[in-house]
DNA sequence: TCCGCCGGTGTTATCGCTAACACTCTAGCC
DNA sequence: GGCTAGAGTGTTAGCGATAACACCGGCGGA
């Protein structure tokens, strides 16, 4: 059927076999020439020869070579997303909100995942993507891994960031076009007025492992206390971003009757110190209020629902993939402000903590 | 620095250029053809050759070009995975899963999501990834888009399918190797006994939205309850995955004294029972048990901590890249077999039950 | 001793497309 | 009327690799 290619299948059919460019032209009655104009859009091509051509691409289901164009161009019509937990919640919204925004630029997303923030883990993942033929990278920068890789990306491959707060601070200000943040420490310091303002005398801080030494939600949380004059107790970071190591280290910090109010780093560790408030015989929020970060779906049906602060990870996904691809454009993609949703995990602070630990004076 | 090639940087440090096989050829004083045997492991090549063409590979930081490769031979080393909603917990870690064996093999991973199962939807996703010089596909089968997209991709693109339960029954036994799947059927099985054998007289079933019209979920519990003589209840079909629609119907299914067991379709619905059962006054597991599927890594947190089926996502992504590839293999990769992870939301059946649902007679 | 096989290597022809340049023709200007 | 500008199209030369084939020498068997 196409005479030109090895495209066809290696054992008849022909009929499965995929037209050249050069198939639509002949069909056309063109070059071949005016055949790529047409599917790039360039624009001296008169209306006729691109409706001919058009016909004929159609006629023929017609598909450019993604390879052939990254050879001879130079550069692949891809992006590569560089994450290190795609399970988490957050991570794997952003990846989404990528995706979206590259298919509808007709543009492939290719993930590959950290192994670990290790030097030669971050350096292996960098090595596989800084081929700059291979097309552009988007880090995800939430954690120490993803702020790493991005700092050893060399400067030849295009790349743009999606982390939780602005991370380049001492880089030029033309680099900061590249990031898509929130204000996280706004943010925070709001989640921590919200519990100031309802009586509680301070706000511990359980922190998730931040991609700094001062994450910028601890920055937020300690300004607010700063501000009310409130106490700034010891920041808990327990290990990893999971509930079960905010679990461990709630059950002893819950323990300090001085314990009102807890800020924990995301929703997960907010469930795990949930879940050592009522091991200790806590009531939430009567005994012990707690706000999470992220909203993640299930926030609203835990028992208390969560009191936490939403992030629109998925509009941080599409402005990360926009500033790569049109940072020409007058406003990149909107991304909606981190908000607090209030529920029922937060309340007046109790004037008196109750619960068993109140009575067991053994620990010290 | 290097005579061939589009690979410089547009403007000036040469250094940047990328070095092509030809670069390698004459620093290693070889054909370049010699360059191409060595870099694809051919085994006609003296040590000695190996050697010199690593050794300028290593000088040159030589990096094989993904796009030439793809153009010569006719298929790019790439996977596409086909998945509709990679936030959830089994997607994410399937995609995981897929990603690491896929790593190993030095094979690029991209993704594309579905939008819905709209026909419409399923069609451009399945357009996107049809062409077979793109590489295999992988089609996360675990809903309905995704099974109608596995049945819709045309026979010439290499594909697997990752699924929780064989859904080709009706294909070639050959078709049968491109399938990973659990036994889900047992594993739902195991679940309902395990509940039967707590002196429950039946188990309710609320159902994730299935491929097929009697999932395999609905099969397995079908079939304990059938040669336990127990009675079958209708099954309760929420709209979606989520956790809404799951406490929504719970609200209303609850209410009635004779539903002492709940087997749910996932975590996320066995959240919404659980919360639903709070919002009734019933207590979890005095009043009613509440087993989910999965074993999401909150569901240990919940309060009560959950009762549920563990299932090997990642390991089940690894099996579907090991049967695209080395379908060859005596032993496709090895995946575990769900599991009941028995926690707090399951107990013995109570003799009656309490809360404020039974005084509400209010309710038809 | 001659032949043929085969390990090891080089040569040639594509792969399907883009970029740069060349060419033709018409319209608009002085 | 001659000239130029520019729209529209074709021609040519790669992009960096793979695959098929050709070639060359040494070895073992007849």
């Amino acid at each position: 059927m196409f005479v030109t290619g090895h495209n066809g299948p290696p054992d008849g059919d022909p009929a499965a076999a995929t037209a050249s460019i050069r198939d639509v032209a002949s069909a056309a009655g063109v070059s071949y020439q005016t055949v790529s104009r047409v599917i790039n859009n360039h624009p001296n091509v008169s209306e006729k020869a691109r409706q001919k051509v058009n016909d004929a691409i159609a006629l023929l289901g017609y598909r450019p070579s993604r390879a052939a164009r990254a050879l001879a161009s130079g550069v692949d019509r891809a992006v590569t997303v560089l994450t290190s937990n795609n399970s988490l919640f957050g991570y794997a919204e952003t990846l989404g909100g990528i995706e979206e925004a590259a298919r509808a630029a007709g543009i492939q997303v290719a993930i590959r995942v950290l192994e670990s923030d290790r030097a030669d883990d971050v350096a292996a993942a960098v090595e596989g993507v800084s081929d700059p033929r291979s097309g552009a990278v988007i880090v995800l920068a939430f954690d120490r891994a993803g702020a790493r890789a991005l700092r050893a990306l060399p400067a030849n491959v295009r790349s743009s960031a999606a982390a939780e707060s602005y991370l380049g601070r001492r880089a030029p200000a033309a680099d900061r076009d590249r990031w898509a943040w929130f204000d996280d420490t706004i943010a925070a310091e709001q989640a921590t007025v919200h519990l100031l303002e309802l009586g509680h005398k301070t706000v511990h801080h359980i922190a998730i492992p931040s991609t700094t030494n001062v994450g910028d939600r601890q920055r937020g949380w300690k300004r607010a206390l700063v501000s009310a004059g409130a106490p700034v107790p010891e920041v808990i970071h327990p290990h990893g971003w999971g509930t079960a190591g905010a679990h461990q280290e709630a059950l002893r910090l819950l323990r300090d009757p001085a314990v009102t109010a807890v800020l924990c780093g995301n929703d997960d560790q907010a469930l795990g110190v949930i879940r050592a408030a009522h091991d200790l015989g806590l009531r939430i929020p009567a005994d012990v209020s707690v706000v999470g970060f992220d909203d993640v779906p299930a926030a609203g049906f835990y028992t208390p629902a969560l009191t936490t602060v939403r992030f629109d990870f998925a509009g941080l996904g599409r402005r990360a993939f926009d500033l790569l691809m049109n940072s020409q454009a007058p406003e990149p993609a909107p991304l909606e402000k981190p908000a607090l949703v209030v529920r029922e995990s937060t309340g007046p602070a109790p004037l008196r903590r109750t619960g068993k630990t109140t009575s067991d004076k053994d620990d010290r």
